[in-house]
DNA sequence: ACTGGATCCTGACTGC
DNA sequence: TGCAGTCAGGATCCAG
């Protein structure tokens, strides 16, 4: 479900209500998602306060006084804010109860792809977070590093743009919109791109994420920030989810295409 | 090392 | 209605 802009979107609303907050107690209603939930989360966390909470790549970090969480959304889930009287809904997995019982944050997955387990003492050496590649919205990622990265590259740029090892964060959603923004096919082999277009890439790829942002972020199915909205990024979409419909730029009928069993979508005039 | 494919899981939707 | 098939925002593991 979430790509960098919704998980971008769920740390800053949950930072908005919840830090300071003091956990109650912990709920796990099931023992495993993708991985097995720690049974020891209540023991552990009661107690502590909640000092930070950030991201790295689609990874959302909860910093306590004496442990740090990691959490990952998957396809499917959201974290989001809840009262004692909100209904518990079906895949609602667990809720880190705060203040005495007073709000609520509460991790809903229905396809059980995303995970809850602890960071360990330094979050970067993490076996999840230790071999991914640069976040998108830094000064490293540029038209430069892009142009190395891809040299001797054969796969098709649309997937080396969503292999987290190179570059995190853009997912299926942002790889077709950020490649249309730059008008380059996302077939081309990622080496067969010139230094100018790798350029105009990273610059798309920024614009793209950053453009999400604001809006926070997008919402096709269930998508809710940390306080329970949706974004509205979905009405901006230029190609994704739009085949057969018109290009916004030039009017041909945008196509769809399967690449590593994703959807791509594009423009089959705008993009060369 | 790189690349493509299968896989985990539920729910929404389509077509018969 | 019901049922089967397809597809979905992610990431890991495995074979070639």
């Amino acid at each position: 479900m979430p790509e960098l802009p919704e998980v971008e979107t769920t740390c800053r609303s949950i930072s908005a209500w919840a830090l300071g907050c003091r956990i109650d107690k912990v709920i796990r209603r099931r023992t495993n998602l993708r991985l097995p939930i720690p049974d020891d989360l209540d023991l552990r966390l009661r107690d502590q306060s909640l000092q930070a909470v950030f991201r790295r790549a689609k990874y959302i970090l909860l910093r306590f006084e004496r442990d740090t969480l990691l959490i990952h959304l998957g396809m499917s889930g959201s974290l989001r804010r809840a009262e004692s009287h909100t209904p518990l809904k079906t895949h609602d997995h667990v809720d880190f109860v705060f203040n005495q019982g007073e709000v609520i944050l509460r991790y809903h997955d229905p396809r059980r792809f995303g995970l809850i387990v602890w960071a360990g003492e330094d979050h970067d050496k993490h076996p999840l977070l230790s071999h991914l590649g640069i976040e998108p919205l830094t000064a490293e990622f540029s038209g430069a590093w892009l142009y190395r990265a891809t040299r001797e590259r054969e796969t098709e740029i649309k997937l080396f743009l969503m292999d987290a090892h190179r570059v995190v964060g853009v997912g299926n959603i942002y790889a077709s919109e950020a490649l249309f923004r730059a008008g380059i096919h996302p077939k081309t082999a990622a080496r067969k791109l010139s230094r100018r277009r790798c350029e105009r890439l990273s610059l798309s790829v920024k614009e793209t994420l950053e453009q999400a942002l604001r809006s926070g972020g997008s919402t096709l199915r269930d998508y809710v920030n940390g306080t329970g909205n949706p974004g509205s990024f979905q009405l901006e979409l230029s190609v994704y989810g739009r085949t057969d419909q018109p290009c916004l730029g030039c009017g041909t009928l945008i196509r769809q295409l399967k690449q590593g069993q994703r959807s791509t979508f594009y423009c089959p005039r705008c993009q060369r």
